[in-house]
Formats: C-alpha cells, structure tokens, sequence
DNA sequence: GGCCGTCCATCGCAATAAAGTATTGGACTC
DNA sequence: GAGTCCAATACTTTATTGCGATGGACGGCC
C-alpha cells in the first residue's frame, strides 16, 4: 500500500499559490474507469472495455482511493460492487463526462467556423422575457458567438425546425414530438378576462357554465393547429360552447373587445390589462400555457447541449402556481398532452 | 509539429466498445492548466503557479490544442491572450474544477461518516413542497445519505444554523443575512382574502384605501420579528392602517374569520380557500413571500454545494409572475429588501 | 475433500508518456 | 547591440502504464 503522494524530487508544495490538493488525484481518466467498473462489474471486463490492463485498472483504482481516502468498491469474490458513496460518485462520474464531451464539441465548433450562428426559432406565443432569457444564457456561454432569433407560426417553425434550418425553437405545446425533442421552459396560467363589472366578477373562481357561449377564442387555427384543437377538446371537456370570432394576436383587440361587452376572453395570467378589466380562473381546472425549447435529436449544433443545460438552472421546474402539484425533473415530465390541463391531478403523490 | 495521438505500441482501439476518443485528450489537469494561463497572462508564470516545468506546460496546451484541433490561446509577444474559443473554455474549466472539489468533498463525507445526516431546518411559513423538493433533491444525490427536516421559528431556525447546529435553513425572507448566505428558491404572491359577497370582491384588484382597518394581520413577531416588521413598514407604505389581532399560524381560523366578516387578510395566493371566500391583489403594489435556503458560507456540510446546485436546477429562478420582471441569475439577486414587495419597479431593464 | 475456474491484488520488467533541465530563437526595449 | 522576456525545442529523468505471471480467496463440481 504505497501512498501514492505525489513527490517530485524537489519541493514542490511551496512555489505558488497553489498547493497541489487532493482533488488533483481524480482526473477524467478515473471517472471513465468507474463507470466502466460498475456497469461491468469486474475489473477484468472494464479494463478491457476501457483498452487497459487489468492490472493498470486495478492499480488506478486503489490508488485513488487511497489518495481519496474513499472506498469506491467493494470487493466481492466475482466482481466489483459499489458502494453507497461510489454510487453518489458514479452520478457524478456520468455528468462530468458528457459535460466534457459537450464542452470540447461547442468550443471546437467555436474555434472551427468561429461557429455557426444558433438560429433560434420562435413563435408569436412565446413571451419576451422566455426569448431574452434564452439569448442571454447563449451569450453568456458562448461570448464571441452569435444567436439569430427568428419569428414564425408555430407550424413553419416545427418544419423548419425539422428541416434542420432551425437548430432550436421556442414553442407552445401541444406539439408533436416528432422527430425532435422537447424541454419545457415556462408554465403561465390561463385566465379568463371579463369586465370588472361583470356580474361574475365577484366570484373568485368562474365555473365553466357561465362561459358557455360568451368565450370567445382568438387562436388562429392556422398560427397553432394543435393548440387550437386541444382547446377546443378543453372547452368541450368542461361543457363549454366557445363564441365564433375572428382570430387576432392583438392583445388589444381582444382586451377592447372585452371591454364592448362583446364576449370574454382566454388570455395568460400575466397580461397587462386594462383598467376596466380583471381575470378570473376557472372552477376546477388549471390550464396553462406550457413553452417549450424544442430541438432535434441529431443535432449538428454544437452549442445546444450546453445551452439547454444551463437553460434548465435558469428557468422554472417546481410550479409556485396555485395549489401544488408533485415536485418533478423537468426531464421526466415533458409531454404535449397538455395545452394544458392540470384540473384534477393536483396532489398525485 | 508531431501529433500524439496516443500510439499504444499494439493495436488499442478495437478492443471493447470504447474506442478512446479525442475527448479523452482533456483532462483535468489541462483545465487547471488552461485557467492558470488565462489568469497569469504568460506560461512561465502559470507554470510556477501550478507547480510544473514552464516548457512541461507549454507542451500542454499546444498538445491539447492539437490533438483537439482548437485554438485556445494567442501567442503574442510578452504572452498568452485568449481566444474567443478558448474563452468559452474557461468557463465551463472553472466550473468544472469547482465541480469536482465539491463532488470529491461530498464523496468523501459520504464514505467517512456514511456521512452526517443533513440538517434542514425550516419555519412554518415555508411551503410543504418547498420542503419536499429539497429533500428529495438531497435524496436524489445522495441515495444512501438522510436528510432531518426540523421545524422552528425564524429566529430560532437562524440562530441554530449560526451555530452550526443546523446545515441549511429554509426561510423566509427578510432575514439579516449576516454570517450566512442566502439563495432564493421559490417567491409567492400575497393577496387579500375577502369573502366572495364583499363589495369589493366586484373589483380585481383592491386599492389600498379599502384595506384600511379591515386588514388584519396575523404574524407572529415573535416567529419573524423581521418579516412582521417589514409587513408593517409595507402597510404604512401604502397608507394601510392594519386592524389589531392575536397572532395565529392556522390558516383555517384566519379564513374563519373573514368569513365571519370579522376582517380581511393578508394570504399566499396558493392557500386553498373556503368556498365562500376569494382573493384579489392589493393595486399597485406586487408584494411576494420569498422562501430562500440559507447556509453558512464556512458550512462543513460537504452535501451542500452539490444541493445548492441541483436546487438551482430545479426551482424557478425566472419567475412566470404577472408582469415581467427582468431574467436575473439567482445569485446575485437575492437580498432580504423584500418581504417583498415588488410594487413600480416592473419593468426595468 | 480435491480440482478447476474466476477474479482481484501484486510484483518484476519493459515501453511509453510526462515532466524536468537546459538551450535556442524571436521580438521588443533601451 | 546587449539585455530581457517569452515560447518552443532538444535532451534527460521520472512516472505511468502495459505485459505477463503469481498467489490468495471463493464457489462450483465431481
């Protein structure tokens, strides 16, 4: 059992401000060993996998966890088997590495085409704040590249999306994850807004028979096909007969339109409103508007799993909305089948 | 300009299903490398900085940028300046050699102590899936550690966790963040709770004016002395005269006695209400309830950078909050001016 | 119980990779 | 034109790794 104290001849320890630690002792090398150690098993079968000598890989571990003062493994007779604080490091040990792959890849790009730039598609239902978010975290990653944000209706942004002319596009779900895949990024409650003196408004909630008739819905069909459905379902899941109208973005349009007494209106939580005007949830289901970072799988952007890592620190993942829902990893729960609903499944545990 | 790549003397690469890719070219040790250039401005003094041959650090790095094909310095007379490749490097090497202190750390405790159970504290303001997510955030990383939640009130909560008696905390803010740190992970609107049939409930959004000596107000000073301060200082604020009552947690008996028109309250715009009830925000002003995790910065607590880390993952930094705020990093926002109010300050850009 | 196979640890030795020492050469200064 | 600063290179030394072989521990099998 030598200790493997590193000892260069002469006196190292003392030159600078930099006192060689102990974590100098794990480098990359010894990360890929254990992930290959405890998916093989053996150290016999890793050090093959890893094109290295059984003895070397046996050498490395102790060492290291000499070094460490760890105890990665346990050595049963038949194999290696992890232990509690291995299985913390394993964890980590598979991060770490596909950190460094997508490092070298996005910094070899930048050095290469001084890279290409990321062409970010977004639709018309994105809020501002979601496309500047996104853009401020490229840049900050990537201070010399350069982000061409790129409008278009949520159907001509998936195509284009598809057709590789988009590296990555900001979208509202429903959308079918086809080809490319999906992070959500933001969730918005969805809100009736009605007049202050409509006689509903002293409810605090509106229940979804006193819209019968009266909502009326902007969305293009054509701007969103299937979030357009998919409220359409939603309306009718709660009874609800929307207005007929001709579709508009104009938040003013649909905010004066409500204040004509002409109808009321679907609109996000944070909208600024009009004065005359206030918003009401609806009995018994929370729809939301969920955006979403869409992206193909095979992507040829180097930049992209970098950013959507550092997307997922900065954007929300626990809800603060209204009534709890199960805590969960963004990664898990993405799916188009809500516009959204989450009525009922509040507290599933 | 020799290249080297790795010749083992027989033929590696065909092995196992690891054909030792150009990746593996980084190490750690070049990060460190790489950071110490980038900052000393020259090799000869990177090279005394961390403790190697000054022509053992130059072969390095025009190694590395070799067998990588990047370019991460400018060679100019009197020095190293980065490239704008190498600039995004550095960033991602100075996370990473972060990370890996705090994994080593992190195993390490795991491994000596099967490491010291962590001791979260939190007060009754904190929001039961507050507390859930960082557990299960804390399990999810430590498979085979414990977490110990224990309640208490603010001062009691802080007061342990200065005394080393608790690890982390979660609060509310204000908390005077003198000798320990604070990362905000979750702001909640307040709102007035008032009955349904209340005149003002036909408006959206209540002036201040109408609050006057109807509000009452329900904190304890002596669970949150700050917090109950800062919400009078608020209410003065705004010309709001709050209406004296005996302090109480149970949200039911405040909701009881609105109900029984005894008063109106101050309420987190998540509580679940009574049928008869509903909540209107207060005009013109945007007040929120922060819940933060505090720490020590000296903590000896390895399991908490890793935490912190993965609980930036996972609660919302950029908030989905009516009206935008503008997209801040959680680091450099928190600050316990807010109980909070966030009032005209929309908007800045 | 004895035999065999598996697997890990260890050792000696050889080959390679990495770091050290010393030197060279360019560029800039005075 | 000598002095200085710096990176790069030549050459030497050290450290790491590979290879092959051995031993111990365990379990299965006859």
């Amino acid at each position: 059992m030598k200790i493997p104290l590193r000892q260069h001849h002469r006196s190292i320890e003392f030159r600078g401000a930099c006192p060689m630690s102990v974590y100098d002792y794990l480098e990359f090398k010894h990360l890929k060993s254990i992930v290959a150690i405890a998916e093989e098993g053996t150290i016999t079968a890793a050090a093959t996998r890893i094109a290295l000598a059984q003895s070397a890989l046996s050498r490395q571990i102790n060492e290291l966890e000499d070094a460490l003062h760890i105890q990665i493994f346990e050595r049963d007779r038949g194999g290696m088997t992890i232990t509690p604080a291995g299985e913390s490091l394993l964890r980590f040990a598979r991060e770490l590495l596909q950190t460094r792959i997508d490092v070298v890849k996005a910094v070899q790009a930048i050095h290469q085409a001084t890279m290409r730039p990321f062409r970010l598609g977004f639709t018309p239902f994105i809020e501002h704040q979601v496309i500047s978010t996104v853009c401020d975290a490229y840049r900050d990653l990537f201070p010399k590249g350069s982000i061409h944000p790129e409008n278009g209706d949520t159907e001509g942004v998936i195509k284009r999306l598809r057709a590789a002319e988009l590296d990555a596009a900001l979208v509202t779900l429903p959308v079918l994850p086809d080809g490319y895949c999906i992070q959500p990024v933001m969730h918005e409650p969805l809100v009736v807004c009605i007049r202050k003196d409509d006689p509903f408004a002293a409810q605090s909630e509106l229940p979804a028979e006193s819209l019968n008739g009266r909502l009326a819905i902007f969305s293009d069909p054509r701007h969103h096909p299937r979030a357009h459905e998919r409220l359409l379902e939603m309306l009718e899941g709660q009874g609800i007969k929307p207005k007929i109208s001709n579709p508009t973005f104009n938040s003013e349009h649909v905010q004066w339109m409500v204040r004509e007494r002409l109808c009321i209106a679907l609109i996000r939580q944070s909208e600024p409103l009009h004065e005359d005007l206030t918003t009401r949830p609806i009995e018994g289901v929370n729809w939301t508007i969920d955006s979403a970072i869409a992206y193909r799988e095979e992507h040829d952007q180097e930049a992209l799993p970098l950013l959507l890592r550092d997307l997922e620190k900065r954007f929300s993942v626990a809800e603060p909305r209204p009534h709890k829902k199960p805590p969960q990893r963004a990664t898990e729960r993405q799916e188009q089948q809500r516009l959204s609903f989450g009525g009922q499944n509040n507290k599933s545990s």
